[in-house]
DNA sequence: TCAATAGTTCAATAATCCCGAACTATTAAA
DNA sequence: TTTAATAGTTCGGGATTATTGAACTATTGA
């Protein structure tokens, strides 16, 4: 029964987001569903890099940083990114980091 | 005796500055740096808001993320940011956070 | 020389992060 | 219709990190 909480944008603090960006495995996460779209948790990555709990934690801060969104579909979980919104709310961040995220 | 360390910028990964500029504290630190010039550790933030200690470490976390360079000259210090450092290693990322800082 | 100033370091508590184990919910297979 | 498998969550602990008062170093003005 999990009921994912998603924040109006306009209620995320500028340290919220970049406090879920700041981290390497949630920068591969939003990396990965930048570039291939959406995807349930277990394809951003792998649980032998990185065990279950603590990519569900990782999902649950991304979420409170309305950079992802996680809808349940029957037995499959979607998580896609919430471009337009954060974008609209912290104009540039995103591109900015996700570009300075390979050098 | 502090003897500071400044990284080189091509050592600082791109999640450790992230994690610097995620907090409160540090990002008014950053903005008012970026504002006025350089200027000593009680002038960015007064003892009253953060206790002295708390703001040496944030000045530490600073440094270690390449933002802040800080120099002894006989009893002051001064703070500096480190602007053509930091932009040259991550583009657009500091005037990126400080544009959306104000929002 | 003494006091004041500016910052650091230390130690202890508070808060946060990480991960294994147990749990929920959904569906496919037997 | 059970049973097993799948996909995530939650809980509890140990480990890390953050916060802050107190003691310390270094420099200069009075």
């Amino acid at each position: 029964m999990p009921s994912f909480s998603h924040p109006r944008l306009e209620d995320v603090p500028l340290a919220t987001a970049l406090h879920a960006l700041a981290d390497p495995v949630r920068l591969e996460i939003v990396a990965k569903l930048a570039a291939d779209g959406a995807m349930n948790c277990a394809a951003t990555v792998p649980e032998c890099v990185v065990p279950k709990s603590t990519r569900s934690n990782h999902f649950k801060i991304l979420r409170a940083a309305g950079l992802v969104e996680t809808v349940k579909a029957g037995r499959d979980y979607v998580n896609a990114l919430r471009r337009e919104a954060f974008d609209a709310r912290f104009p540039g961040l995103l591109d900015t980091v996700l570009a300075n995220r390979t050098t």
